[in-house]
DNA sequence: CTGTTAGCGCTTTCAT
DNA sequence: ATGAAAGCGCTAACAG
């Protein structure tokens, strides 16, 4: 089953079936008519991979993230693959585990499969390994790493608006003895978070009572960190975790102490993972849009990919702080 | 960049070149060695599509399931993920959203990116849509519904297992006024819960008090179900959901009600979803292992693709009971 | 063991 | 507006 059978049937050349598939003007109505009325007879679907060999463009996009099991990233790869199908685009995604050697085999069935482009939202994304990317001029959108050329976008995460929101609420809520459990010190965008929460700090003029522990972006580590701050002789009021997983492991650990959230304590976590809504009480959190972060990294795609020239716009993704039960004022 | 140019540089032909990519055994070690330096130098990957226009095989494997942000699904999706890249296959996602016209948008792709085979991992499939793969011989396997035959391979899980062990559990801890929450009645996989559900009742001679309310295996709806539960003039002491989603609102209504898990009720849950443990208390669940339906799944997939004729077992997967905080004796 | 060559199904000049 | 024909990069006979 292929063109050809469909050109026979349709009593015109393999070409006018071409032109009739890809919408060429070229083709009479009434041609195109019957090649149309033939493709549905013969239930024709045109051979991807013919094409692709053929005009180089594979209409297939890459996606790397870190773990799909990751709260975080379901929704955005949703929102993702929405954008690809229905603009006639598969994607395929690569789990990196947050191994750098996982991360190159998935940059190499990238490169195997001839995608068009590729999004890497991974926040440990290592440099070094993309240059197979950049040195086949494959347009790549990264996210918080990597700079802007002319085939590469990177798409910027305001992590420091949400965490400021955060502060400012915690503020005027009367707390002032604020601590913040930090997420793995070797992520960029961690850091990033701990810096926002660092200058916060100084807006309000309480730098010398700066309470940092060290989590890991995981419930354990969260659990852990908290329980360092309740052991602490004047332990904080309030606590700002640097993602939600850390909030949940805060909350056990308050729980486990025999104290209530947000009594005791008043939280605040990060992400808006689907389980946040969903704790006892609900926490208050700082929403990063995954949607928003997908089509926006879609587009920036999209644009690289058709190489529109030009100093593209920054892209920015913004993040704001959404309450819920897991703060009060004191 | 092709075959031809690493010819050119290893001095041999591109059947050679071919040979040594594709593992032949009539290559002389010495000459494959040379091809390999020239494919290391030029930095060559093979054009999968060439590959797949002439050899008829894509090494692409469709996968649908009904919504990635569904948490029963990105395990799943991983596990296969990481069976299909072992083995040198990607993997193209379809999320049907639920939706009959999303799922044959999702068949068609899959058409036309010439998979080699296709598991159908959701719950709601409707046999009808799937003609398309059949009458093309590709090979499909389905979860739950659909039949072993020649290019088809149906994948049992035995909800009735998990379902008769957490009624053992519950009655051994003196219940004996248990409720059940259902899912969508349309679902098939739903209906065989609840009928497991009721003969677990009639084989502890509770038939005569069967209490069923209806759900929708969302939060919404099991929260609701358990406020008729609760108004009820004698409510039930224990209740098992069709799923964990609808226990988490069961235990929100609970709560809502002033009343405590498991001081007051008994709850449990199924599929054990990645939040089941995180709940306040950790919710009691029926385990249905993503991991052992991926690597099944892919199994069986494998073995259609292959042809492996005869009348090959049954793949069933089971499901367990799993102890945690939600279930106390009365 | 290695080379030559004919396609796989499609798009795209170049003619007509 | 349509057709003929040349490949896209690779594999698989078939020859040698």
């Amino acid at each position: 089953m292929n063109i050809k059978e469909v050109a026979k049937r349709a009593k015109v050349s393999t070409a006018t079936v071409s032109r009739t598939i890809n919408d060429s003007q070229k083709v009479k109505p009434g041609t195109a008519a019957r090649v149309r009325k033939a493709i549905e007879e013969l239930n024709f679907y045109p051979n991807t991979h013919a094409r692709t060999l053929v005009s180089g463009r594979s209409r297939m996009l890459g996606l790397i993230i870190s773990d799909i099991t990751n709260p975080f990233f379901p929704e955005l790869v949703k929102s993702f693959e929405d954008q690809a199908v229905q603009r006639g685009q598969e994607v395929i995604i690569g789990n990196t585990d947050y191994s750098p050697k996982r991360m190159s085999g998935c940059i190499r069935r990238m490169v195997e499969r001839k995608v068009d482009g590729v999004a890497i939202m991974t926040s440990e994304a290592d440099a070094a390994l993309v240059t197979e990317l950049t040195r086949r001029n494959i347009p790549t959108v990264f996210m918080d790493t990597g700079t802007n050329s002319a085939h590469s976008a990177n798409i910027r995460i305001d992590y420091a608006q949400g965490i400021h929101e955060a502060m400012d609420h915690l503020f005027s809520l009367n707390h002032r003895h604020i601590a913040f459990i930090t997420g793995p010190m070797n992520l960029e965008s961690a850091r990033i978070r701990r810096a926002a929460f660092l200058s916060g700090l100084k807006y309000h003029g309480l730098s010398e009572r700066a309470l940092i522990e060290n989590g890991d972006h995981r419930i354990e580590g969260g659990a852990i960190a908290m329980g360092n701050l309740l052991a602490l002789p004047h332990p904080p009021t309030a606590v700002i975790t640097s993602n939600d997983l850390t909030a949940i492991g805060a909350l056990g650990a308050i729980h486990q102490a025999g104290l209530k959230v947000p009594d005791d304590f008043s939280l605040i976590g990060f992400d808006d993972i689907s389980f946040a809504h969903l704790t006892q009480p609900p926490l208050t959190t700082v929403i990063l849009s995954r949607t928003q972060l997908a089509v926006t990294a879609f587009a920036a795609l999209e644009a690289l990919i058709r190489k529109e020239e030009g100093p593209h716009d920054d892209y920015i993704i913004p993040t704001h702080l959404v309450l819920r039960g897991s703060t009060r004022a004191i």
